[in-house]
DNA sequence: TTCTCAATTGATAATAATTCTTAAATACCC
DNA sequence: GGGTATTTAAGAATTATTATCAATTGAGAA
């Protein structure tokens, strides 16, 4: 698990001139105990400790640590935005239904994203994922058509 | 080419009980000369030949053609939302800048997809992307730094 | 420590993208 | 051609995100 210590994140923002407040702190810290959260999801998390920051910051760190390599932003149709702290390359595989995604390890992803470098691309992200009914789900679904 | 032919349109909307309209062929015809357009830009396309398809309407078509399988849904942060008629795995290739994206084949991926099938997942969809500057955006990013 | 000031924040207004609503129009089975 | 459920246009409503701005704060300098 990538860690978001006070000191990592306090040290990258003054290293770019950037001030370390207890908001962006927060935010950071919120990431320890979620999975990739939605902009929402981290608000009200972090209302119960810190019932002072507002829905805005919390839109403006994300951009920033986006900016500033920290996370990776994950637009889905029907699960709202995801923030992602792991930037390896490796497959989100997520339920459609329910939005839960499990990160992958996968070698071939590995071997693609070296040869796009190879090719001389400029490579700024990348993003594999794999869509499908959680069993949670599944399980779900087959209950609801049988009672039909 | 996936082709979006008006009897092959015609057919699916039939096959469920579906309304073949103006408007939906409309909206198919438009990719075949669109390339992952956004839902405004085949709004803006249409309009030309077909002044009262309302954006409401492509919006509803859209979805429709998601739910019967014929296109799939990308979005994107910064270059809004895409609408792809290729279902093949395959990798896009997308400039973070000015939105094009290139449709890449690739073997690796479709490993990965019969991988995931074997292992007993119920695949809805995928999603491979690497986030590139293309070869123009990186031209004139380089032009710009020079002239600082 | 206190001072200074640019950076940051909270609150809320504004914007953008998408979906909903409703009366009118239309496709299509007969 | 007639009847009916489906679909549409237009605009209102909703949702997610960003912008605005006065007030606050972090951090280096005094």
């Amino acid at each position: 698990m990538a860690a978001f210590s006070d000191e990592r994140i306090a040290r990258i923002l003054k290293s770019r001139g950037l001030k370390v407040t207890p908001q962006r702190l927060a935010v950071a810290q919120a990431f320890t105990k979620l999975n990739h959260p939605t902009a929402e999801e981290i608000f009200r998390f972090l209302e119960k400790e810190h019932p002072y920051i507002g829905l805005a910051t919390i839109y403006r760190t994300l951009k920033l640590f986006i900016k500033t390599g920290l996370v990776k932003e994950l637009s889905f149709p029907n699960i709202g935005t995801r923030y992602d702290i792991n930037l390896e390359p490796h497959i989100n595989v997520v339920c459609v239904k329910c939005g839960a995604i499990e990160d992958v390890e996968n070698e071939e992803i590995n071997k693609i994203m070296r040869r796009f470098a190879n090719d001389g691309y400029e490579i700024v992200g990348c993003r594999f994922e794999v869509s499908i009914y959680c069993d949670d789900c599944k399980a779900r679904r087959l209950k609801r058509s049988r009672r039909r």
